[in-house]
DNA sequence: TATTATTATCGTAATATTGCAATATAATAT
DNA sequence: ATATTATATTGCAATATTACGATAATAATA
């Protein structure tokens, strides 16, 4: 087919999946990167920094917000898009557990 | 265009990007749980495990050795993956530092 | 209210991913 | 040697992702 059957497989595995898929494009990481060492952020600047075009950054960020990991205020004229700390939280520790209950007691 | 213009990038942000792919389906979380709950791992296991076809579950476990979380002996007539443990330490870390060094101190 | 600047959406093309049937290969057992 | 079992590869179809130009929408300001 091509479509993942995601059907098979549990709420928790889903909810990792797609969350590191958000994370498995360079360019969301630059801009999460980004985004994290600025006061504010505005998306023209990530143009001229991530190097790709406004759509581009802005279907990137949208993909970022639809995880809930960015909240957007409004600041002078222009739209600012933060971290979501509460979330980001959240998302390190489904990571981390993720890693810490593997076991290596095979072979 | 259509591909990602890793490029731009830089090598961290690629390799974190590279990792969080191979996690971004839930098949390939599930094969990882599935092997870290065995002694062994048998392919033909996963495939009724998984509930995806037998080329498919190959194709998947590449994927998770061309990024060094598997390492493949043999035993008797199976092939037996096995997590990398060190491999799988490095990840962990990569993640955990990609997410500890984000800031909150926008907006 | 018009203008300007910024961000979002639409349409489209190129490339990547997902999945499986068919087939090939490799290892073991008889 | 041959049959059996397990895994890998090939080929192909369906779907998803990535990217950008064109255009629309939104908001501040002149």
């Amino acid at each position: 087919m091509g479509a993942s059957k995601t059907h098979m497989f549990s709420v928790t595995q889903n909810e990792l999946a797609q969350v590191a898929k958000v994370l498995a494009h360079p360019a969301r990481i630059a801009i999460l990167e980004y985004i994290s060492r600025q006061e504010n952020c505005i998306c023209n600047d990530l143009v001229d920094v991530i190097g790709l075009s406004q759509p581009t950054i802005s279907q990137h960020l949208n993909e970022i917000k639809k995880i809930g990991l960015l909240k957007g205020t409004f600041e002078g004229k222009n739209l600012c898009y933060c971290i979501n700390e509460e979330r980001w939280g959240e998302l390190q520790n489904s990571f981390n557990t993720f890693f810490t209950n593997i076991n290596y007691n095979c072979c």
